[in-house]
DNA sequence: GTCTATATTGCGATAGAC
DNA sequence: GTCTATCGCAATATAGAC
């Protein structure tokens, strides 16, 4: 095992597409672009990946474990308000990246379904298991819609995301996480 | 001025390529598309639009002007809340439309983002117009925090889109916009 | 297993006939 | 003014040398 094969360059390959498709989109973003992101020869990529869809879904799955890694972390919390509050504060402690580039979930399930391919079904997986999440920790507050809250809050982050990455102001989703804050400790009181 | 020169292909080609922009996006559209969604030769748009970047200029400014008369209509309505409920009844009744291809507004948008040329303010512009018109009605209803409630309200409805559309599910934006009504509703009571 | 050179395709754009 | 034929380029994908 030589130094340019550590830490494996299949993985190289898709952590650097995580990133390339986040800040470029997929449609913009070239296999040249992602090589170089990740040190990795243009041909070289289809030793690893057979096409550039395959590729793009081993970024999606990496995306996804970057997901379940935030998850796991809010699990080590007290209460589900206090859980929900820290994923809302964390959205807006990336509102920078998110007024440059928009959402990383988001705006790559926008792209992906004007695509053929089926690489929709896979990004909505990935969400659906975070929008699972948020109706978890509703249900936990005793709430009988759970399901309906967790789409209107995770929808109100979709959304000022969008309107942060087309106004470019990184205020606005700051703004609408503490709106978000105080309407989940309005929940948690009622 | 012949049939087939009839309402000026100029306008056949924008109308045309808000609809094709829509339902394909701005990437995987190429002008072949539009042009035989607008019954015009191929090579016959360079001599209306020098480059396909102003024809998806010209496809956001009529898309704008789509809005524009929305939004008249809406004025006609006797009460800020009641203008504003309509607005969310509008947005809910394209829900069909909407979970095939996501809110033709927020999907160019995301899309424009990603691109090098200025089309992405161009958007902006358009989008802000209608922002602006959502303040001004929570303005008119007393309240000093106008600008942030239009943020709320928009950006709902632009996340609940995206939602709707990843997971094909036109009953999400049905249900978000029953209960973005009887948030308008606490708002006029307060 | 790794990388280079090249085949192939599809699209934006242009030249020029009518 | 209208349309056809084609150029040029960029990007995916492959063939095959090392």
């Amino acid at each position: 095992m030589t130094d340019s094969t550590r830490a494996g360059k299949r993985e190289r390959l898709a952590g650097a597409a995580v990133r390339v498709l986040h800040e470029q989109g997929v449609e913009k973003t070239t296999l040249a672009d992602i090589a170089r992101a990740a040190d990795v020869p243009v041909g070289n990529v289809y030793y690893y990946f057979k096409t550039k869809d395959q590729l793009i879904e081993a970024a999606i799955e990496e995306h996804g474990h970057h997901l379940d890694d935030m998850v796991e972390a809010l699990e080590r919390l007290g209460t589900p308000q206090e859980r929900l509050k820290a994923l809302v504060q964390g959205w807006a402690g990336e509102s920078d990246l998110t007024a440059r580039y928009g959402c990383p979930t988001g705006t790559l399930a926008a792209e992906l379904d004007k695509r053929d391919d089926g690489l929709d079904r896979t990004v909505a997986k990935v969400m659906g298991r975070l929008l699972d999440w948020v109706e978890g920790q509703f249900a936990a507050m005793g709430r009988a819609d759970a399901r309906e809250l967790a789409v209107a809050l995770f929808a109100a982050y979709q959304g000022a995301a969008l309107l942060t990455n087309t106004f470019r102001d990184p205020g606005l989703l700051v703004t609408e996480g503490r709106r978000l804050e105080r309407w989940i400790d309005s929940l948690a009181r009622s």
